[in-house]
DNA sequence: TATGAATGAGTCTTCATTCAT
DNA sequence: TATGAATGAAGACTCATTCAT
């Protein structure tokens, strides 16, 4: 509780206050804008603007606009890493529920936020940013691809799966998952799809159910 | 000196014969380079050179570079219809036959083309063309997935295919073409995904199997 | 004499009657604007200006700032040169007279010109550009320093002149013509220096008497 | 926990025993700077690093770059005066001697240092600082000519020197002085010059043997 | 006093677009 | 129609300078 002579002791100025968070803000921002406008189209004047610093500022932090995309890219991929990792630690259960819960953690903590963008981002630049592209295989779709495919791994070693052709399937998972984040980002999800509206919970549900099932009649197994 | 009636009888220049062709290799040009760099990026003077003629050429045909674009994807989107109406005009026999032929088709005919890049370019510009974007939905995604639902409503009257929720099938169809198509045009298919090569063939072809059988084991479960 | 009815014979536009001009022009301005403010200081803004052209166009010509810099010492140096070698060609009479002609041709040409500013740029700048500088001393200051080295050598050989040594005799001739000329860019010639006013003719006129007072060989000659 | 009364008993740490160098010390830097890459393309960051400060310690003791480059020329103008009249004090010996001796020793504390950057700074800059230029002349080259022309008056004077002209004389004195000291800035002194190196020592020792040899009463000689 | 942080005011440079032929 | 030339408008980036501590 603040007394009353206690004024002098003012809140240290906007300026000072935010210092240590600057860089984190101005990231972003920058992923705000690279995500909506792309890259060569997003201008630091406006990211400055969302980070609520001058366009100076940007380049008291990044040397240069390449830079601030580079730096963009690597900070979210920690996160998604991170994140990845976790997952991957704790993973108790069947195979199935692990592919549920791994699926739905992603979209909810990645694919619907604006992270999800950074696979459109890196889709876009990746002719323009070689390096950087190999960067993002190296770092995320490589370990990415390789948990997705130890789990399917296990899931076969366990008689829980067929015998199935680990590196296609991973990429159908993939497909179906940074698809509809793409899909999202660009076009929205309110927007009619044959005829009703898609939803990121129904859609991953139904490719697990597709994965796990199959579509064709079985005209022999009583099961159905 | 040349007498004044000579002139007209002179068959017409390169340039003269070539004339009526300009638009169209302009926007060949076009589309190359706006899928390479993406639209900010692309450099007129560049589309310019590509098809063989001086940047202010271009300018004589279409207003503005926005508008070149907008060509682009309109022209480009006429050939994509074309091809859709050409697949599916005559199909005879089982749907998953149907299937089969019509994403082998598809990949042939667009998605290893440049065509394909038009979805990718389209995703990228959505919130800078939403006009385009709209169009392009009508014109492409609407009779594209409209045709997609369609061959799988009737598998389904037809007995072929279980009682399946279509909209979200659809969509998983066109993930996995669509992604392919992109991903291949962004990082190539060179480059080892989960330790081996993706192979657009064996992963539609896996993508189908997939989608009419599933991978979980029936054999030893008791079917619940 | 144009007719009255000439009037569509209109004079071309001022952009198109100077058009290959432009570079000259450009180079003219930024010569000048150089050498009044050094390379730094200058703006190309004003470089445009100058030259009665738009700061864009100034690109079209030239790369960068840099090269436009560049291509001012080049094109300056080819006219010093120029003038050089026109001088050494044809020279008759004795190495006194050749000498006098030399330095005051020098001084009128060059010196008292714009083009005697590049000696002032080049000792600002060797520094930033060292290869410019390099470029400036094997292409200016080697055929002048060579060219100067030879009449004294000759004059020695015909015995007008002592066993000088040629270096610093030409290092002390190159000095006060090249003092005297960054001199009056600097400061002007209108100030006082030592109580009178410095006249260029006068200056140079005394410098020969000076160094053939040093250098003339006083045997045989009668003095007088 | 330090007792109160001891704090002011500790030496003072490095800063504080600094802080009074410290004007001198930005100066000096400032003058390094300034002479390498001229005012314009001087940096503040560069010169405040070279003194071990941060940036905004410059304008700590600095108004601004402005005001820094006048403290710089100022100070340093202060140092050379300070040198002229250590040479100007006690003057004996001949004429010539005290040529050579004022000559030589001028080469050594100011043309081979940075000091002797000041000439170049001014003749550079005195455009754009008129008033720094006008300071110059005042404080630097009026003293200096004056005292050179009291000399060769005195010389004259006393019959060891012909009615010469005096301020062509002085002019030709400076000129290859400053210009031996501006060109060793500029290009250094290891480049090769008409063939063979200049060494500044042998240059004045010919400059005024060359100066001497025209301007010495031959008394004996009947020639004059 | 000294400084890390921030920025306003530029400067070079690019590029879509226009213009005159 | 086709184009070489020119440019206005903008954008990335720099840097002297200020500010709060």
């Amino acid at each position: 509780m603040s007394t009353p002579t206690s004024v002098n002791q003012q809140r240290p100025t906007r300026r000072v206050r935010r210092k240590a968070a600057r860089p984190q803000e101005i990231v972003d921002a920058a992923l705000q804008v690279f995500v909506a406008k792309g890259f060569a189209a997003a201008r630091v004047d406006e990211i400055a603007q969302l980070a609520g610093v001058a366009k100076a500022t940007v380049f008291v932090y990044f040397e240069s606009k390449d830079a601030l995309f580079k730096a963009v890219v690597r900070a979210k991929i920690v996160d998604q890493l991170t994140s990845f990792k976790a997952q991957a630690a704790s993973h108790v259960g069947s195979t199935r529920e692990l592919i549920v819960m791994a699926l739905n953690d992603w979209w909810v903590r990645i694919g619907a936020t604006d992270a999800g963008g950074i696979s459109k981002l890196m889709m876009q630049e990746a002719k323009n940013f070689p390096e950087l592209a190999a960067f993002y295989q190296a770092e995320v779709m490589v370990p990415a691809t390789t948990l997705m495919s130890d789990i399917l791994r296990r899931g076969v070693q366990r008689g829980e799966l067929n015998d199935i052709d680990i590196p296609n399937t991973v990429m159908s998972i993939m497909a179906s998952l940074l698809f509809l984040s793409m899909w999202s980002q660009s076009y929205g999800l309110d927007r009619p799809f044959c005829g009703s509206l898609i939803s990121p919970d129904v859609f991953i549900d139904h490719q697990i159910n597709l994965l796990f099932s199959g579509i064709e009649s079985k005209g022999s197994v009583p099961c159905a």
